[in-house]
DNA sequence: TACGTTTGCCTAGGAGCCCTAGGCAAACGA
DNA sequence: TCGTTTGCCTAGGGCTCCTAGGCAAACGTA
């Protein structure tokens, strides 16, 4: 009757990261994205193998996202500036995208990732930032683990409304900032 | 026939929230819960409202029980063994306990909180640490939620497997809590 | 232009889950 | 001893995931 819709795998997936975004990752349901092209859930799954795979494609399309944004962020700063805009990047787009961002949590193999066509990463942006901070292995490593886990769970709690103090949280973000430059700048080695 | 399992909401809470621990918390369903005890779905309908009431009960649960470890943790300490103790007994709730941690994240309102028979947690066991290090407001409240930020996204990116470098995540951690330490001894203000 | 072939969405249907309504028997209180 | 309450039951509707098979539109080829 009407005229085709004309779905692909692509544009199936951005639907569900759209979806994802207005009403929660695990909100996302095969019925609801079939839904928003007029179509029957069943016809879906020319496109898409399970919700499963849907939401792993959801993860793929948001990780490279948000490295593009970061990797962009990054490019001609160095030193703080480079660590602000890091920090910039990374919690704008958790905010902006909290679906997306969500989908990025689920565990995929790299075998899985490069089968859904993930590209690489570079294996982070992060290791980028912190060569500026003149730091060796180990505690490059260290110092990224503990970086991305003060960005990771300031965004997740600022989502998840953790923050219930009356202070709103984005005054609190620049403090967070200054302190993980200085966390970076003198990090405590032996 | 068989005798009746006697159910209680609390029953079926604990039951909810073990199987949480076990299969993720998000795979927690009412059917399963129900064959764990032997009985059909319907049955726990008396105890508890709803799928979404049980997760929210099993979320009061987790949050007493982790407020419970991290005060006792706490007793008797100050300065940066405090901080140890607080940071162990939250991660190794964390690590111990995936299902009831992640439960915590949902949020609730206060007096949904208190209709679910929560308890008061003192407003957080985290302003009783942070008085050991001097810190005048706002700061104490900027550096509270430094300190849980840090402390969710470790565990999270643990648990999710965000740390994919080859060196263990146990060796970074020390690490970490000496960061934390300096930076809130050293706390920037302006 | 005519004719396969492929593509894209369809209907039909099974299984699992959430939840409501109403029933029946065991346990309890007077 | 006899209501009354309690605790789990069956029945059933609606939504979801997913499979199997069908049909018609679009496409490639002669």
């Amino acid at each position: 009757m009407t005229a085709r819709p004309g779905l692909s795998t692509d544009r199936v997936v951005a639907a569900a990261a759209e979806l994802a975004d207005q009403v929660g990752f695990d909100k996302v349901t095969v019925s609801a994205v079939a839904r928003g092209f007029g179509v029957k859930d069943a016809s879906l799954y020319s496109h898409v193998r399970s919700l499963r795979e849907l939401r792993e494609r959801v993860a793929v399309l948001a990780a490279e996202e948000l490295a593009g944004r970061v990797g962009t962020a990054l490019m001609g700063r160095s030193g703080q500036q480079a660590l602000t805009a890091f920090a910039e990047a990374y919690r704008s787009f958790a905010l902006e995208h909290p679906g997306r961002y969500r989908a990025i949590e689920i565990r995929l193999t790299p075998e899985r990732w490069a089968e859904l066509g993930g590209r690489q990463l570079g294996v982070d942006h992060t290791y980028a930032l912190l060569r500026g901070y003149g730091l060796t292995e180990p505690a490059t490593t260290d110092a990224a683990r503990f970086l991305l886990a003060t960005l990771h769970g300031y965004v997740n709690l600022e989502r998840h409304g953790g923050f219930d103090h009356p202070r709103p949280v984005p005054a609190s973000w620049p403090s967070a900032l200054r302190a993980l430059h200085q966390t970076l700048s003198t990090w405590p080695t032996e």
